[in-house]
DNA sequence: CGTGACATTGAACAAAGTCAAAAGTGGTGG
DNA sequence: CCACCACTTTTGACTTTGTTCAATGTCACG
């Protein structure tokens, strides 16, 4: 089973009770395979796209700009995420979704989402949870930004990622791979680059994390969840009754 | 016809195209009607709605709050406005939605949400576009928080209320009513209560805007949009495509 | 080795927060 | 109509946090 397929199925298997059927269905359903190089853009700010997508492997961000050159990312999308589900009303893209690293997605049309969406009720709830739980995610970015100072940030942002990265099987039990600049991350946060470094540097000093290469260590788990008053609530990680409309 | 009528009906004749037999089928889901005073909770984090809701009229606050007080306004709920569709999945709620000024809302049981949604193609392409534009508006938040400067911040959320608001009818050309404290704007936008009101009053000083009581008038839009860096499109007022999938 | 991208450090500066007190506002009852 | 209350807004002085600019390090890769 190529790895793609293990990120994606382990993400669906984790949120609804999905059988081997429904996953067959859904995973053929990602046929159509585009891949990028860091830097790329997969969609360009303006332009309407033509099909949802999902992540099979790497990381993307999704960011908006100004016209003076600051840019923010609203968020990273990693593999199994969706995305783009606006295509269903012919809005255009209100921002920017670009490669992180070598990334690979999946294109779905809308008549293949029609499908997906309408036509087979085991794959619907996985949909409209992932809906919920992008949306959730965004809040809690608005409350990272808004409302913790950045040594918060950080520490949240970390354990977040960790806890997605998790579901999927791309980390281990205390550390995973930050394949991101801090640029990125810094344009995630609301902060500059610069700062992120003494951050970074200050958590570091302070053993709450480790640094090598990209991978992150979260040495002290307990410390940096209640530095970042880090709750996985909004994660929305237990299945859940999916009191879907029949 | 009531106000309450009124209000949803403009917004949704704004966004698609729905006709008049469309509108009432919609109207009649909205027999539910609860009402609120100011400061009351409508859904508190933890809590499993059961229902989906409509604003009739008035203000609320969707929120988060962190342990120690600190109080994070994501978005401001306004009437035409469609929450808590995550209902469908059982999920509990991740953040406390709160009733501003005397309220009303209409809740939408998961049945009635399947017949609109499924059942009559009419109303379907108007929650797929709300759920596009509550998005977008969050995504946009993130921006506005993460990367815009305090004046930039108050002119840009001044310029989003104005044109939400114009969309039901509840604003004139340059000039609406915003029945809420500086602390919840400020808790909207990220800073404090304090640094606002100098903010407001450097607005008002430079000719930027003026305020009497809870009116707000934009005395220079051109300024404020550039200060802003304001665009529309996010708010997707353009109707669209509406490429529903059958 | 040398090169280019990314990360770190220091110093000066700017933005926003905090604390505390004063000045509005609006509603209520005398 | 006025006096009083609670509440919100404003103002001033000071502190903290994060930014900017510029220089220096580091590391993978050719």
């Amino acid at each position: 089973m190529p790895k793609s397929r293990s990120a994606l199925f382990r993400r669906l298997v984790h949120y609804c009770a999905i059988d081997d059927q429904g996953a067959d269905i859904f995973e053929n359903a990602c046929r159509d395979i585009k891949t990028f190089e860091p830097g790329d853009l997969v969609i360009r700010r303006g332009e309407q796209p033509v099909t949802a997508f999902i992540v099979m492997s790497g990381w993307a961000s999704r960011s908006i700009s100004l016209e003076d050159g600051r840019n923010q990312v609203v968020n990273f999308m990693l593999p199994g995420d969706f995305f783009d589900l606006q295509v269903f009303v012919g809005q255009p893209a209100d921002h920017t979704v670009r490669a992180l690293t070598p990334l690979s997605i999946a294109g779905i049309s809308r008549q293949m989402m029609g499908e997906l969406f309408v036509g087979n009720s085991k794959i619907a709830p996985y949909l409209w949870w992932s809906a919920v739980q992008e949306e959730a995610i965004l809040r809690e970015q608005v409350v990272r930004n808004g409302r913790r100072s950045a040594r918060e940030r950080v520490a949240h942002l970390l354990l977040e990622l960790h806890a997605r990265l998790s579901v999927i099987g791309e980390a281990e039990k205390d550390r995973f791979r930050m394949p991101v600049g801090q640029t990125h991350i810094a344009d995630a946060l609301g902060l500059s680059y610069v700062h992120l470094s003494r951050v970074f540097s200050h958590l570091e000093k302070n053993g709450l994390i480790a640094r090598a290469r990209s991978e992150v260590s979260l040495l002290d788990r307990k410390a940096l969840e209640e530095l970042a008053h880090f709750s996985t609530l909004y994660l929305h990680l237990e299945p859940g009754k999916l009191n879907f409309f029949e």
